[in-house]
RNA sequence: GGAGACGUCGCAUAGUCCGGUCGAGUGCACCACCCUGCUAAGGUGGAGAACCCUCACGGGUUCCGAGGGUUCAAAUCCCUCCGUCUCCGCCA
């Protein structure tokens, strides 16, 4: 949710912001109509209540001959109030209603435009070539035994797939990079809950525009998580921070499910898109003063991640257009997979500013000259530092012609291996 | 799954039976000032959140786990939900 204050004081920088994503800026006009109808509304209740409450300390300390009376008086104006109250909420529901469509507002410098429109920061790392066919991931990972995606589908349906022998010690040994980075550099490693609340899901907005995309347990009201953001989100929702040492940094190690509802028939092929995956994920809570800085050093931490792992990447600032409703900017890493000839995003990393805290109601108290300042918002981040997707990179981009592949030197400790050999 | 107890302003608690003077007392912690050479102790005062009105001073409304209901009036009575704890049963 944006902030209400500068809707009300700079309408045209949240029309402006909308125009940038493609958005309507008409729904500005809606909200602060509906803002003016709300304030009316509960200035009328609130001294219609007022009134009540006066009447209410009369009748208290009013001698018991005189009650009946006050009461009839009383009731008429019971009713009234009522009436105002619902009138009241009604107006604060409506307006909740309108503002909640409203997206984050886009940070200066994000390119306008929809998904093409997005600026290409740099490309990093020297495109791999081979004096040989390269294989794709999944031809790679059935002869090194890695990946079975095949039984995945007999066990549990399309883009269900094994991790097996070297697989999956390969992504627990990437995984265990991350964790080990992340520890490195202060966030506090989570274990999340991948089932969560509606409250929770709603209030990190996921079940608006990717309603779809989630897997929901009818027989127990939960949904799935697509993302440990949801439960990293939630975990201080309604509560006010002390960010007086810093900013709150995590780094939950979960499971992913994600429906693709909208996907049919892309990426069908190995594990580029798939229902259940692992993710590390970074989280922090900062002063919204400090969340520009915060991004740039979740972004170093990733850009760090991809070349010791010796994969070909480039950084682009994704277009308005393709932000989430919650993020005010958002840098794609996109790695070269040799046998697509393209980059593919293989992490994220999104400065949601106040809006997401704001529906959380996550806020700190600034320190300010003179005491404690009022509350106000955190902001959140939050940035991928490795997930399943990454090992289709790092096979193609490290194979060799035999189909083996060489490990990159920084998962070799972690592995026990230097080398990927196929199958006999 | 069955039975029961509980959820109050940072923490701990009082208040709930018998609805009104309780938006709420007390202790600890906290902040400011005073006092004592320092420390400890002591004194005085302050201090929750959200929203509305106001240039401001200030005023008002809401919030006692959440949401409904009864009532002129609810922390207090009723219902639903969430959570915590205890006992019994069951099971990885």
């Amino acid at each position: 949710m944006i902030d209400t204050q500068l809707l009300r004081d700079d309408p045209e920088q949240v029309r402006e912001s909308q125009r940038h994503r493609g958005e309507s800026a008409e729904v500005v006009d809606a909200a602060l109509r509906a803002d003016a109808v709300r304030r009316a509304a509960i200035t009328s209740f609130e001294t219609l209540r007022a009134e009540q409450n006066a009447f209410g300390r009369r009748v208290a300390t009013a001698p018991k001959e005189d009650k009946p009376a006050l009461v009839a008086r009383a009731q008429e104006l019971a009713g009234r109030v009522k009436a105002a109250q619902a009138e009241a909420s009604a107006a604060a529901d409506e307006f909740e209603r309108i503002v909640g469509t409203i997206e984050n507002i886009v940070l200066p410098g994000v390119p306008a435009g929809g998904e093409d429109a997005f600026t290409t920061l740099r490309e990093v790392g020297e495109l791999p070539s081979f004096p040989f066919e390269p294989l794709d991931h999944l031809a790679l990972g059935e002869r090194l035994g890695a990946i079975d995606m095949e039984r995945g589908a007999k066990v549990a349906g399309s883009r269900f797939y094994f991790l097996t022998g070297v697989g999956a010690r390969l992504e627990l040994a990437l995984m265990n990079l991350a964790l080990q980075r992340a520890v490195e550099a202060g966030l506090t490693p989570m274990i999340t809950p991948t089932l969560v609340r509606p409250e929770i899901m709603a209030g990190t907005g996921f079940l608006g525009q990717h309603a779809d995309e989630i897997y929901h347990l009818d027989g127990d009201d939960l949904y799935l998580t697509g993302t440990s953001e949801v439960a990293l989100a939630g975990y201080h929702q309604g509560e006010i921070l002390d960010l007086a040492r810093g900013p709150l940094r995590y780094a939950g190690w979960s499971t992913c499910y994600r429906r693709e509802a909208g996907s049919g028939g892309r990426d069908t092929r190995g594990i580029i898109r798939v229902h259940q995956f692992h993710k590390l994920e970074m989280f922090s809570f900062v002063d919204p003063a400090d969340a520009v800085a915060e991004h740039e050093r979740m972004l170093a931490m990733q850009e760090r991640m991809l070349n010791d792992l010796g994969l070909a990447y480039r950084v682009i600032d994704t277009a308005a257009g393709d932000l989430g409703s919650s993020a005010a900017r958002k840098f794609d890493l996109e790695a070269w997979v040799p046998t697509q000839g393209r980059y593919r995003e293989l992490t994220s990393t999104s400065n949601c500013t106040t809006y997401q805290a704001r529906r959380l109601r996550i806020r700190f108290r600034p320190e300010v000259e003179g005491g404690d300042g009022a509350t106000q918002p955190v902001a959140t981040l939050n940035g991928t530092l490795a997930t399943t997707r990454w090992l289709v990179a790092i096979l193609e981009t490290h194979q060799r012609a035999d189909g083996s592949v060489v490990v990159p030197e920084v998962l070799r400790p972690l592995l026990g291996l230097d080398l990927l050999e196929p199958l006999a």
